[in-house]
DNA sequence: GTTCTAGAAC
DNA sequence: GTTCTAGAAC
């Protein structure tokens, strides 16, 4: 515990944090700083301590935090937003009450009491929660191991920061340094204040880039990183850091992108959701950049040449925010982490190692019922938040217009089902008519080749029964028809393996069918055909849209009806490889990574059956 | 489900 | 300029 004696005095401009590990730390703390002189309470459980001769005050912030494995944020994850780091939050939410907690103690000079008050203000006055803040947190670039001049650098990022911050609107950019005397970021900080740059939109962090979020309570949706033209991981400082706590997988997305780095530019990598820092911190993109080199003892050293230097060093720091602008364009246009979170079934909700990603989730959620202003409404999500099986039953436009056929109002649903999408009805019905299509005929399903086929082999298992017109009317009763379907299914995908053993199938129901008549789809996990041309086709075989039958049958058994989370914006969502999790920009660049990607499937599908593959198919060859 | 196409993105 | 997406119509 901080003792008076242990308290330097701050010089004006400066700050300090100090983290407490427990409450009686944080009580303790603030005594001591209160021996200084008085404490004044400020908004939202901060205090602020007065000293009008030195015009230095201290803020002492508390932020709700376990102080527990990373992993274990989720549990709390609202609560983060209480954090009195500059992320507005729902200022009742008291779900971490007796939880271990840190405190941050922020000393500054009155302009910076300023910016703490007004974080602190953020946090409970903003209307919008703090998911919602696209944030890119950047560390200094080329001041480090590339020597650049610190006073120069700091001109330039102040002037680069001041240009784009306009550009922000709902964002921010925080530069971040490890130490706590860094030199560049208290150069930065004196002159942003003396250019009255917004607080809100810029402000300065200690921490570690990498841990923004578990150790800081700080959750930035990119991070900078001060890359080496290699795009390498490794050297030292914030790249080696940036890479390590990446994982792989960041390495893998980055050569995907870009093979190298001129100085001066940037590059722009969605992080896989299996990396790490997307898990625990919340980091959806890293954005690579390189700075020019003064040293002498790295590469393409500049000698010295200022004039090249500060112009490199500029745009480098225009490349950087420009990429950051085209990810807030993107979070614009699509809020992706919601179409993820419903992805997650409700327990999911309750799963502490979810961390930061409900953290998001649940506030981009807040904002889409609370705040249409603030995202561009996609009209594909509206009023279809979490429905239920019975939901679904209302009529939609998602099934096309009402033509008048009689018998789009037939069954259970009463659902309008378009006049196109009664294909598979009368196919059902009338089997003796469509001889031509069918591959095989049972008593109660037959088998066809979809019409579509979305992969080399994709057929459709198709139900008999009449008033079975999707998974949503499926119940105990439907169970036996289930397996059989299940096994018809299983049968036609074990004689393509026989005759192409590297081949892999998967079974499954998508969960809000375009075409009436419960189908089973059969289809390869090579995905390559040209009929498959858009996110929807994506989407539908590979997010949670997708129902495994396997699932579906154990979720009949136990509970008589299948779990159906309906949600338009899982089809819209980003485009990730099946296999290796890696995110692609369109279409076209998917389908022609995974036509190479030779990773193997993720645990989950392996798991349960939930792929079909040749016997003896050794998976540890890819 | 597909096709068509305007306009956004590159 | 071309490529790509996404909404409307069917």
């Amino acid at each position: 515990m901080l003792q008076k004696k242990e308290l330097p005095k701050l010089n004006e401009g400066f700050a300090r944090i100090v983290f407490c590990h427990n409450e009686n730390d944080v009580e303790a703390t603030i005594k001591a700083y209160s021996a200084l002189g008085p404490l004044d309470t400020l908004s939202n459980g901060c205090f602020g301590q007065k000293n009008p001769d030195a015009k230095i005050q201290l803020g002492i912030m508390k932020f709700l935090k376990k102080v527990e494995a990373p992993s274990s944020l989720g549990s709390c994850s609202d609560s983060v937003q209480d954090s009195a780091c500059p992320q507005a939050s729902n200022a009742n939410n008291t779900c971490c009450k007796g939880t271990t907690k840190q405190s941050l103690l922020l000393g500054a000079a009155s302009k910076e009491v300023k910016e703490s008050e007004d974080m602190a203000k953020g946090s409970v006055d903003a209307d919008v929660s703090a998911g919602d803040i696209t944030t890119l947190a950047f560390p200094s670039i080329s001041t480090a191991d590339f020597q650049f001049n610190n006073e120069k650098a700091s001109d330039i990022i102040v002037e680069k920061v001041e240009e784009f911050v306009n550009k922000l609107e709902n964002a921010r950019l925080v530069l971040v340094d490890l130490s706590h005397g860094s030199k560049i970021l208290s150069l930065v900080r004196a002159k942003a204040a003396k250019r009255n740059i917004d607080s809100k939109k810029f402000f300065t962090f200690v921490g570690d880039i990498t841990r923004l979020y578990s150790q800081g309570g700080l959750h930035c949706n990119a991070i900078a990183n001060a890359s080496n033209w290699r795009l390498k991981p490794g050297g030292g400082g914030v790249n080696a850091a940036i890479f390590a706590a990446a994982g792989p997988s960041l390495e893998t997305a980055t050569k995907e992108r870009a093979k190298s780095l001129l100085p001066g530019h940037a590059v722009v990598v969605p992080l896989p959701s299996d990396s790490p820092l997307y898990t625990r911190e919340g980091v959806s993109h890293v954005i690579h950049v390189l700075g020019p080199n003064m040293n002498p003892q790295r590469p393409n050293s500049l000698n010295n040449d200022y004039t090249k230097g500060c112009s490199i060093l500029r745009e480098a720091y225009t490349s950087l925010f420009t990429g950051f602008l085209s990810i807030m364009r993107s979070r614009l246009k699509l809020p992706r982490r919601i179409s993820e979170k419903l992805e997650s079934s409700p327990s999911d909700l309750k799963d502490p190692s979810h961390g930061p990603r409900n953290h998001l989730t649940n506030s981009d959620q807040k904002i889409k019922r609370d705040d249409d202003s603030v995202y561009e409404r996609s009209k594909k999500c509206k009023g279809t938040h979490n429905e239920t099986v019975a939901d679904i039953s209302a009529p939609s436009s998602t099934y096309g217009k009402v033509t008048g056929d009689k018998s789009k109002l037939e069954g259970p649903t009463s659902k309008s089902w378009g006049s196109w999408a009664q294909a598979l009805y009368h196919i059902a019905m009338h089997p003796e008519k469509h001889k031509e299509k069918l591959l095989e005929v049972l008593d109660a399903v037959v088998v066809l080749n979809d019409l579509y086929p979305k992969a080399c082999k994709h057929l459709l298992v198709l139900a008999q029964h009449e008033g079975l017109d999707c998974l949503a009317d499926v119940h105990q009763e439907h169970l036996q028809l289930l397996m059989t379907m299940h096994a018809v299914g299983l049968k036609w995908a074990e004689k393509f393996l026989h005759e192409d053993s590297s081949m892999v199938f998967r079974l499954g129901y998508h969960s809000v069918p375009s075409m009436r008549q419960l189908h089973l789809h059969v289809i390869s996990q090579d995905f390559n055909s040209n009929h498959l041309k858009n996110k929807k086709h994506w989407n539908s075989f590979n997010t949670a849209f997708f129902r495994d039958s396997v699932d579906v049958i154990e979720e009949i058994k136990n509970h008589g009806k299948a779990t159906i989370k309906v949600e338009d914006c899982q089809l819209s969502m980003e485009l990730r490889c099946h296999r290796c999790r890696s995110a692609h920009p369109n279409i076209p660049r998917l389908k022609s990574h995974i036509s190479i990607c030779q990773a193997p499937f993720p645990h989950a599908l392996l798991e349960n059956g939930r792929l079909v593959l040749a016997p003896k198919h050794n998976w540890s060859d890819t």
